[in-house]
RNA sequence: CCAGUCGGCCGGGCAGCCGCGCUUCACCAAUGCCGAAAGGCGGUGAGGUGAGGAAAGUCCGGGCUCCACGGAAACACGGUGCCGGAUAACAUCCGGCGGGGGCGACCCUAGGGAAAGUGCCACAGAAAGCAGACCGCCCCGCUUUUUCCACCGCUCGUCGAGCGGCCGAAAUGGCGGGGUAAGGGUGAAAGGGUGGGGUAAGAGCCCACCGCGCCUCUGGCAACAGAGGCGGCACGGUAAACCCCACCGGGAGCAAGACCGAAUAGGGAUGACGAGGGACGUGCGAAAGCGCGUCUACAGCCGGUUUCUGGGCCAGUCAUCCGGGUGGGUUGCGUGAGGCGGUGUGCAAGCAUCGUCCCAGAUGAAUGGCUGCCACGUUCCGGUGCUUGCAUCGGAGCCAUACAGAACCCGGCUUACAGGCCGACUGGCUCU
């Protein structure tokens, strides 16, 4: 058990600017207070990698840092178990993040990273190009 | 007690669980792993340490670094602008002065030069810069009407009355010429202000006081202040308009820069061939010019411009050799105009000196998540006390704080900020 959950531990970051936009060529998912892009690497050895994404839109410093902060903890706690190795996960922030309560982000990353895709939106995610 | 002014300070605290960056020590793991190299790195345990008063805006001033390296002068451009001081420096700070505001504590103030020159002063108004007469006031001439007085003529006739003419005066209206800046009106501003004399009416035309200018004296380091005399007023405002004067300033920035260093394109040195200009010789040609040979870095370029001076660099092709830039890594990178406390000195900003402490170093960027208690704030309910309302006690709910995140470092400025604390002072009320 404690094994297990060591391995699990390892979950990557996401630094540079082209990992960021390989990823988005991956599949996204939408949530209530984020949208989450997945990629899968084809590596299914190596662990998991993450990134966090806060436009200056947002909010200022303090509020992105810890929009981001929060992200990074709803991860380190319960959401990274759920994280398949091998595969990519940007989550782009929203406002919404730095009012809803801690448990219930949680629970809705968990919820949108083990979610398969839905069948109709496989189509249109190539629409984003810019 | 109420109202206010100025200065300083804080800007949540404690505890628990799970985590993060840097760092110290111990043990384990390796002649191991990643990478082309440079270089980097694991696990466990214990400890240390970890955002702000503005870290912000990036508006000034510096340190530091590079721009190949120096010097001199002028111009241009930019900045500063009462005086003295502080400082590494400043547009900052301190102390004064002048002007303005407030009953006062106190606050505001880019505050040199307008008789060096140029420009501008919209609209309104008659007139806006060596000013100007619209209304009004006054004088003169001509003239209208009315009244009064004197005279002349005619008629009636006793004194006298009537009619006409004419001189003068007054009032009034008109036209023309002139005086006048007191009053009205316009304007941000109308060529000093108030009072008196004076005058046709007025006017610094004259006088007193105030203002202004000049001179002298006194006080002050100075800005400036005070006193006295003289000048009858001439000299409007605007320099955050150009400008003048004085002083200061090279530019770019840690994505600076240094070191290590792949692929690919490009770079440098040496040698050979070769030559944009010039000089000399020479061939062709009437000449202009076009060639050839020899010599020469002379032309040109080198931080905005120009001048001077030292110094440096220099086309293309081929061969050989050698290194620098980008991605990446390391460094720059925290002992500093440092913090705290004391003493001396100065009105103060500060300065000197002694003791003590080491106090963030990330780079997709470390301080987070959750919970409990307390403090503070606020809302509601109930009790008590007295003057509407306030004070106090008990309970419950909410927010669990505002503004805001180091990015090379300091000194300032500016802007944002829930709530709270302390001190000094001013005005008013009550009590003693």
């Amino acid at each position: 058990m404690t094994n297990e959950k060591n391995a699990k531990k390892a979950v990557g970051r996401l630094k540079s600017r082209p990992q960021f936009l390989a990823v988005r060529e991956g599949e996204s998912r939408r949530g209530r207070t984020f949208l989450l892009e997945v990629l899968d690497r084809k590596a299914p050895e190596e662990a998991p990698r993450v990134g966090f994404t806060v436009t200056k839109k947002h909010g200022n410093a303090v509020e992105r840092n810890r929009m981001r902060r929060r992200l990074k903890e709803a991860v380190r706690q319960s959401a990274g178990f759920a994280m398949k190795a091998g595969h990519d996960y940007v989550i782009v922030a929203r406002r919404e993040v730095l009012k809803t309560p801690f448990a219930e982000l949680t629970a809705q990353l968990a919820e949108r990273i083990e979610a398969r895709p839905k069948p109709k939106r496989s189509e249109e995610t190539r629409s984003r190009k810019a």
